[in-house]
DNA sequence: ACCTGAACACCGTTCAAGT
DNA sequence: ACCTGAACACCGTTCAAGT
């Protein structure tokens, strides 16, 4: 919040505009152009690359939100649903927008393979491990098992396709996953 | 085998140099220019897209007689070892070869999201159906597992950096994996 | 302090002209 | 039948010049 503060009135306009534009543009063309981002934003060139210095970022900065409101559902489920069924519930979520927004597999690919660790990633890791952690305390799932190792196995998940089949195999692989950390055998 | 030997023996050596020059440029840069490597192979860049019509196809040229060879390797390892350490095994060789080749996990990935689900996408899905079958004959793993969706959990893991970390965290995966298909909780 | 937009060095891909 | 390589329409990114 205070670095937001911090923005000259004109350059946080700037910067709202531009995540509006890019996530409509991104959302169309998951590889729109960083040069016709920042002209459908109405903005030079170097305006973009000032406020969002490389593709992925700006890809983060779009899906921030959304990345926020997945990491505060991991505690709001719980308290509606027993552990398990929340988790799975919040798993659909994951890869739902996974699967909308493409550009999240790649930032969070990558940035789970740099050691800058973004904090972002930090946040979806607590998440799944919140969730996990209520599982394990009814005896639902077994312990010690790493958060970042699952959500490693649900990123192959939003590459598949949306078709039929698409789906009918994510419901298949995540009920593997499942059954990979769930404490007793189906 | 008939299709290459229709190839006027220029052509034939072109497509063989550019495979030669391909295999080290992408494996030293995963997403070297096809100008780059036209350059590279002494050809012009109009003969490079007449053998390979896209990047992928090329990366698909590049590493299919690994491919083939790892297909081979699911029925040959079945005679040295049991049917569930000999599809551990293949899993290992499989994650590195796709670490190694990055470029194999984007071709099976998008491969796998069209529905021209190309032979090569085939022959890798039947050789993991090859090695569950020998596991569910002795008992190892459940009946009915789709060998699809094994790989699609088995893709998340060349993405990983080469690091220790990383290698680590592959071995942890595998075990869930492994944990999700095998027939009783260990 | 922030913005613009021309400019740089590329990129994938095509296609007339050659042999 | 196959090849060449200039050309096209882009691309990400930078940076002088402006306000």
């Amino acid at each position: 919040m205070s670095e937001e503060e911090k923005l000259r009135t004109d350059a946080r306009a700037n910067r709202d505009r531009i995540l509006d534009v890019a996530r409509e543009a991104l959302a169309a063309d998951e590889n729109a152009s960083m040069n016709s981002i920042a002209k459908l934003a109405g903005v030079g060139a170097g305006t973009l690359y000032r406020h969002f210095p490389s593709r992925e970022a700006l890809a983060l900065g779009v899906y921030r939100k959304e990345i926020d409101a997945l990491v505060q559902l991991s505690g709001t489920v719980l308290l509606d649903k027993p552990p398990l069924p929340a988790f799975r519930l919040w798993c659909d979520r994951l890869i739902q927008l996974g699967r909308v927004k493409q550009g999240i597999a790649t930032s969070l690919h990558s940035a789970m393979s740099t050691k800058d660790f973004d904090e972002t990633l930090a946040a979806m890791v607590g998440a799944v491990g919140r969730l996990m952690q209520a599982c394990e305390s009814v005896g639902d799932i077994r312990q010690g098992i790493n958060p970042a190792d699952v959500l490693v196995m649900l990123s192959s998940l939003w590459r598949l396709p949306p078709t039929h089949e698409g789906q009918a195999q994510t419901r298949r692989v995540l009920d593997l996953i499942f059954r990979a950390v769930e404490a007793k055998s189906a």
